[in-house]
RNA sequence: GCGCCCGUAGCUCAAAGGAUAGAGCAUCGGUCUUCGGAACCGAGGAUACGGGUUCGAUUCCUGUCGGGCGCACCA
């Protein structure tokens, strides 16, 4: 696409009076194919040549009608648009997919490092459904980045410490029944639920968290003990859903791996002469920039949330020297990050922007708040699990034409339940809130990730059932039709929608892209048969067929979702 | 009370300041002796409300209403 704009760019801008870049910039996508393929406005020219823009529009039409790739030209109102050549967009786009493979549309290392801070759940407490959007969002993020060139760094940042182990100590001691070696996540949560129903009423249980906390931060050697138990079973269940969700970190420093740094940290804000002391607390004053103070160290000595990201921060900084540290983390801490990063702001004013808060929607039950203190969750497990089941019954039905192998059935499930999942999470843009809803968690039609997936396990069929390599070139004139276009028109587009993605931080804009290219190629191919055509037409189309689902794999790769070749 | 985010079709969501606001689900009607029907085609149906900026606003600013979230010793 780059190339054919520049290409009309550098006829145009003389008479435009902008500059390539600007005119390459202004060109855009007709609303409708019949249109044109690309639209410069000339609006905004109006002004500067002192002429009327419909005017302007018919001066420059001879201007780009003399390039080799353009096939028609014509000028709509104010618009320029512009038909390119079927065989044109064929003979750049294609081969080009085909040379690139799964790199087509990545850039260069770039030697940049982005440290990016997702997941992060908590432990003590199972994987929730409202872990997903931290992890996946995540894990895209790095995709996207790893295939534009950055090198990057995945923190799962845990937390891995703080008064709801309190909470889970001192309920343990009290009601626990099984031996330490037969505690899991879900008894732990059990645990956890009594001691907040129980606490309400007595108050005394409250002054018993906070008492074993600060046994833990002792160094008590049961509290200790317990600790390490309870993260490690909480840990197991994590790593199992990782696995599930191919997700993979560098690092598992959670909140307690900055424990002996806590002190160093606030010495280094006090030496910037950053503290002062409020209601017996150290805070950061924040009142030049109207946001309350960022609270470091509570009365008591004892040192909070902000002071641990803090010093994961500086950590991060020093160790990884990064360009960018993002954290996706979900929009309620929005005003903390917003605190935080300006107390780093304080410390160094180099830091400046290098930390950015990917803030994303909650998911809310229909029923009201998603809540684990309350018991009102619904389990990351189980999800996965009702989807595995659904894809299941989903395929029992489906009249597939036996082309899946023996044994194949499990592994296409669990890949299709992710599909469904993992796309319908990442598939909205994550600044709005979710409403979780089963049905819709787990629809397998339309809109969704187990279409994309079909869409490429059906061009995988037509490659294999083709019992041919599509060939390395064809004649591309044989892509004649509308459908053809619109497909080469989406594959020309890819690149420069990773990029907006990236730049935007929302996978969205890649899922979005994909269901566009699976529906194209889908109309397509319902239209026009590819293996029962003419050799030169079947040739043309199998390498039209071939990128699509090139690049469909690598949309759904840079997802995170998994591409089954049978389904 | 103050601050942040979100209001688009019956429902769930799209839309790089651009042309006639697009999909999916659901509903109704079609395709189908098929390269695998988790598919394809068609129909109806929408920018919460009022100002402003702009040649042009779903998009930017502002006010109202509605929903969500946050506002000091939790994370």
């Amino acid at each position: 696409m780059q190339t054919f704009k520049r290409k009309i760019a550098a006829v145009l801008a003389p008479h435009a009076g902008l500059t390539e870049e600007k005119l390459a910039a202004a060109l855009e996508t007709p609303p409708d194919a019949a249109m044109g393929d690309l639209a410069f406005p000339c609006f905004a020219l109006a002004k500067t040549l002192r002429k009327a823009p419909q005017a302007i529009a018919a001066d420059l039409a001879p201007h780009v009608r003399g390039l080799d790739f353009v096939e028609e030209v014509q000028v709509a109102g104010a618009y320029l648009n512009v038909r390119l050549s079927a065989r044109a967009v064929a003979s750049e786009v294609l081969p080009r997919i085909r040379r690139d493979g799964i790199a087509y549309g990545s850039q260069p290392a770039r030697g940049e490092r982005v440290v990016v801070d997702y997941s992060s759940p908590n432990i003590a407490k199972p994987f929730s459904i409202g872990h997903l959007r931290s992890t996946m969002v995540g894990h895209a993020l790095v995709e996207h980045l790893k295939h534009l060139g950055y090198e990057t760094v995945g923190v799962n940042h845990l937390g891995d410490w703080g008064t709801q182990f309190g909470m889970v100590m001192a309920g343990f001691k009290l009601w626990g029944d099984r031996p330490l070696e037969r505690v899991d996540v879900r008894y732990l949560l059990d645990i956890y639920v009594r001691f907040n129903k129980e606490a309400k009423d007595d108050k005394a249980l409250e002054e018993l968290a906070r008492e074993w906390f600060r046994k833990l931060e002792g160094g008590d050697a049961e509290a200790r003990k317990l600790w390490e138990v309870f993260r490690e079973v909480s840990l197991e269940e994590a790593r199992r859903i990782y696995a599930r969700l191919g997700v993979e970190f560098q690092h598992y420093t959670g909140e307690s791996f900055y424990n002996d740094r806590l002190s160093d940290t606030i010495a280094r804000l006090k030496q910037a002469g950053l503290l002062v002391e409020s209601q017996g607390a150290q805070v950061v004053d924040l009142e030049a920039h109207k946001l309350p103070p960022c609270l470091i160290q509570k009365s008591d000595g004892a040192t909070l949330y902000a002071t641990r990201d803090l010093s994961a921060a500086i950590y991060r900084v020093e160790t990884f020297q990064p360009a960018r540290v993002l954290y996706v983390v979900g929009a309620p801490q929005k005003l903390h990050f917003q605190q935080f990063f300006l107390v780093l702001e304080k410390l160094d004013p180099a830091w400046a922007g290098k930390f950015v808060h990917v803030d994303f929607g909650h998911y809310r039950l229909a029923e009201g708040k998603m809540a684990t203190r309350t018991g009102n969750v619904v389990f990351m497990e189980d999800v996965l699990d009702r989807g595995v089941e659904m894809a299941r019954q989903i395929m029992e039905q489906a009249q597939r034409g036996g082309d899946l192998e023996e044994g194949q059935d499990a592994q296409v499930c669990e890949q299709v339940a992710l599909g469904a999942i993992v796309f319908g999470d990442l598939s909205n843009d994550r600044v709005k809130d979710v409403v979780f809803d089963w049905e819709k968690a787990l629809d397998f039609k339309g809109d969704t990730g187990p279409y994309v997936q079909y869409t490429r396990a059906r061009i995988a069929s037509i490659l294999r059932k083709g019992g041919v390599e599509a060939p390395e070139s064809a004649d591309w004139s044989q892509l004649s039709t509308p459908e053809e276009k619109a497909v080469m028109m989406l594959l020309l587009k890819f690149p420069q929608t990773v990029e907006a993605a990236a730049a935007a931080l929302k996978p969205s804009f890649t899922a979005n892209y994909a269901l566009d290219l699976a529906r194209a190629f889908g109309r397509f191919y319902n239209l026009h048969p590819v293996l029962k055509s003419e050799p030169a037409v079947r040739d043309a189309r199998l390498c039209l067929s071939a990128a699509v689902g090139t690049v469909l794999a690598i949309a759904l790769r840079l997802l995170g979702i998994p591409v089954p070749e049978r389904m």
